[in-house]
DNA sequence: AAATACCCTTAATATATATTAAGGGTTCAG
DNA sequence: CTGAACCCTTAATATATATTAAGGGTATTT
């Protein structure tokens, strides 16, 4: 319990960002959450795999994709330091998965299983809210992106991007960008030279 | 306490379908949805207004909006029987919305205010459990809007719609739909022919 | 260091979707 | 009952975005 005290210090301090915990409460959290190192490229959920992790990102960068009949991949969602990732359906449904989840950069996780997540729901009831509230902020993320989708330009949604994650757009190649904003890369090179001369 | 009882059965077996409740629960469920009647294109929010309910839908159909700079409308969201609704973002944070929520049939909806709501968290914390898994289901289904969104072309979301919604496509004019979907309604009315066509 | 895979850009052409305009059909409020 | 809103469709034209193909640049692996 002394090795790796250290990355779980950053899920503590995001989980106690709504509400303060008690020693109990950091106690059963340090000892559900088990870490891992993940290779550039590796996955940690894999299409047709169910999804057994709830995933707190401590350091690099996750992809959540699918892959379509046609081979393209869609990004539904990236996930760097501080942010929560998992196929919710089939972690909850325990049911085969569509999507994968891999490394974009080199990365630390803290993991904790259903079971674990279950337990902690049951019997320290402070984590439902916690996890509540995870869940609405990540709603309202996902919202407002809808509403980018439905109401404008490519253009439009790359400027946000970039205005919206700074740093995760600095470290993502733009291939990945284009696929999360739902266009071609060449056309994500076009947009980008228009915005250029706009300056 | 008696009258609109008959109502009020609706939300309490839609609560209970993930847990059952106690005999408390379901009387300060109850004590603290207060019914309302709204009018065709009666509105329960409006741009600039702070969202200061939780609303659970019985009967009538409701569509959740904005409206940019060019008068456009963009449907974020309906809303019909055993749904719920709210901007989340000015529920919780009190802050002036940036959405109109409106009824498109004549409705009839419980309502909770966030105060109420906060005291239920705190005092009977099974609503906790009960609340994430009501926006944990809504995460999922937006998310597989945004898949749809960047992935699919208008036919194939159009095509979707009605199938995962074929109750609410009945009832919704395609303006509505369209403006759901991302699309024009004239671009809808030349899907709609092209699919009737395929047949 | 070479080889391979990845990444970014450009441009020509093709397709999907928007815009504008017009007409007829329905519903709803006075 | 009647006009005013709304709704749906069609078609011509315009715009946004995809596809294909090609070349050069950068990492990563061998």
């Amino acid at each position: 319990m002394q090795e790796g005290i250290k990355n779980k210090e950053l899920l503590l301090a995001h989980m106690s960002s709504a509400f303060s915990l008690t020693g109990d409460e950091i106690e059963v959290l340090i000892s559900l959450f088990a870490e891992r190192q993940v290779k550039r490229r590796g996955f940690i959920l894999h299409q047709g795999d169910i999804c057994r992790h709830f995933t707190f990102v401590v350091s690099g960068c996750f992809k959540m994709y699918t892959i379509d009949r046609g081979g393209k991949e869609f990004n539904l969602e990236f996930a760097a330091e501080n942010e929560w990732i998992s196929d919710l359906n089939s972690f909850y449904a325990e049911k085969p998965t569509t999507v994968y989840i891999e490394a974009i950069e080199p990365s630390v996780i803290l993991q904790i299983t259903r079971q674990d997540l279950i337990y902690l729901y049951g019997n320290y009831p402070k984590f439902n809210s916690t996890f509540r509230i995870i869940i609405e902020r990540k709603y309202m993320e996902l919202q407002n992106r809808v509403l980018q989708n439905i109401s404008a330009t490519a253009e439009e949604r790359y400027s946000n991007f970039l205005h919206q994650f700074p740093t995760l757009a600095a470290r993502l190649p733009n291939t990945q960008i284009a696929s999360y904003l739902g266009i071609t890369s060449e056309f994500l090179s076009k947009v980008r030279k228009d915005l250029a001369h706009k300056r």
